[in-house]
DNA sequence: CTGTTAGCGCGTTCAT
DNA sequence: ATGAACGCGCTAACAG
């Protein structure tokens, strides 16, 4: 058996509330006996029960992690998750609090959310979104009260917090690399669902053509799924254009570095036939052959202001919706390159 | 307030430890009260608070997952490690329990490992290791009497439970592979530190040689850091030997790579030149230039079965230490060829 | 079969 | 400044 806070009062003659208020350092407990209370508990190695406390006090200090991922994301972006668990796992240390996993296998069992609200296993959660609609989730949680904050995908709802990368500014940076090294016809190698993150990246491109003064043209994007057949297929029919783009554009890294492999099938060569960048900035990226030039998300920094943002949701009352977007940055290597 | 066990009895007009019961499943209460109970906690939307069945049945149905990463190996790495967290993660959601993640910045708190022990925060735990020597934290978790699972690394201690790959086995099978391409002057590139993974995968080279009645030269070792630094100036002294190694079989992936790309600098093609082969099997190990030939580690299994290990002990009393050792995977891609 | 009683270990009144 | 008493929500021994 652990030592309790019982055993603590008896080896030092005190009662059990004296004890519990010397260790909580309450005002009305002599500076003597707070001192004697903290050496004793050194000394016999006591340590609170997380679960009485936790029963007794009404906060767990856990925040739980909800991962809301496909298939493919899961696979292919695990240094992006791991990344954003870092993050939040350091900011959540250094606050005193632990994190719990829960993958939530896209509504296998559709109340597992809901029992974590109820039965108070955590004081908050995190939300992070993979590529997949979260509304029953943020509903759910809304209406069980549960603080939370999605992380990496902008929502509507003004009333929802959550922390997310630039990802217009992103596109839109991309995009304008690529027209500042002279490309002209641009495609744009996308996801088929209109999720937040896709239209961001897209609308970021419509942008940065528009400063240019350069129409938008609509034949130069493809929606494909992320399987590598998609991408090939999307490729095809870009080069079999009258016009063919100089320059690919991917939704992220894995999807670049399809093309980039695509391409060299196809005996072109990148930078010098056609140019690609990515998003993310993954390891990987720098890899590749050519190595990539992309966008960079701060992924470490996202999980880490989310769970910044729900400990200041635990500290105050009655807030406002913490709502981020945090810049991104360009990283030019050798799949981009100024035409001649 | 959430719905307590004593609004159900009220309800019902039933006492509390009825409904207690009826929940729980026990043999002495008839069916129908069973029933209503179970209807009424549905309707009402009860569930148990998880704080106070901690406390009640001293366990926690948590398991914590101690990160003991070296700086390197958290980012280099993070695909493998999110594939074992994923691998965890699953199995325990089959037993109905939640991962609780703690991130072991290398003893910079010593205690904390005491404190989730003495606390009981989980019931069990798995110690993911990374490049770091663990014997501080398996004798505190021995002494503390709290269940625990090494996993991805191999353990002397007998008394100790872990899963791990293969090592002497993927060493043994990517030499061999080498030495059938044709190869007999084969450098192998591995960790400075003769952690268990470094020297296992170098005895499997070592016996692969005696098998073939090749003569082990020690002159073809190189005991690097893991920063491109190191191995470029291995692969210098390496290159500038009087009968330089035709093959060169690294530590792991992430070096393997640095290696392809050292050696291109040089001017060296691979596989014609110079052949190279990997350890770990990650996914960007598919992608470089050219794609890695490499052993593959069953990661998401290593996580899985540490989890199920764990689970065993929970349930059994007085049980032997569960020691696994998982079989590795051969993947031939194009940076191996046999030779002329 | 059901209810009464008694804690689990801790934090928080309210007396003294 | 300290201690006695109560209860958080649940489970388990013991009655009836």
């Amino acid at each position: 058996m652990a030592i309790t806070i019982k055993d603590l009062a008896d080896h030092l003659g005190l009662s059990v509330s004296t004890v519990s208020k010397a260790l909580n350092d309450y005002g009305d407990i002599s500076e003597r006996t707070k001192q004697q209370v903290h050496a004793a508990a050194k000394a016999l190695g006591y340590f609170p029960d997380a679960a009485a406390r936790n029963l007794r006090r009404k906060e767990t200090r856990r925040i739980g992690v909800v991962y809301c991922l496909s298939r493919t994301e899961t696979q292919q972006k695990s240094e992006f998750y791991f990344a954003e668990l870092r993050g939040a796992a350091n900011a959540a240390e250094i606050a005193d609090y632990n994190l719990v996993l829960y993958t939530l296998a896209s509504a296998a069992q559709p109340d597992r959310l809901l029992r974590i609200c109820q039965s108070k296993e955590v004081d908050g959660i995190i939300l992070m979104a993979g590529g997949v609609d979260l509304t029953g989730q943020i509903n759910m949680l809304t209406q069980q009260e549960m603080p939370f904050v999605v992380v990496s995908q902008r929502v509507e709802d003004p009333q929802v917090s959550f922390v997310a990368a630039d990802n217009a500014g992103g596109g839109r940076l991309a995009t304008l690399h690529l027209l500042d090294a002279g490309h002209r016809r641009i495609a744009y190698i996308g996801r088929v669902s209109l999720d937040p993150e896709n239209s961001d990246r897209l609308a970021g491109y419509q942008q940065a053509l528009t400063e240019r003064g350069i129409a938008f043209d609509e034949r130069l994007l493809r929606h494909t799924s992320d399987d590598p057949a998609g991408i090939r297929e999307a490729i095809s029919s870009l080069l079999a254009m009258p016009e063919p783009p100089t320059a690919i554009f991917a939704f992220n890294d894995n999807r670049a570095v399809s093309v980039l492999k695509i391409l060299q099938e196809r005996g072109l060569r990148v930078p010098d036939d056609v140019a690609v960048m990515g998003f993310d900035g993954l390891s990987f990226s720098s890899t590749s052959t050519p190595p990539l030039s992309t966008i960079f998300q701060p992924v470490t920094e996202l999980g880490k202001l989310a769970t910044q943002a729900l400990l200041e949701h635990f500290s105050q009352e009655a807030q406002m919706p913490v709502r981020k977007i945090l810049p991104v940055e360009l990283i030019v290597r050798s799949s981009t390159r100024p035409i001649g």
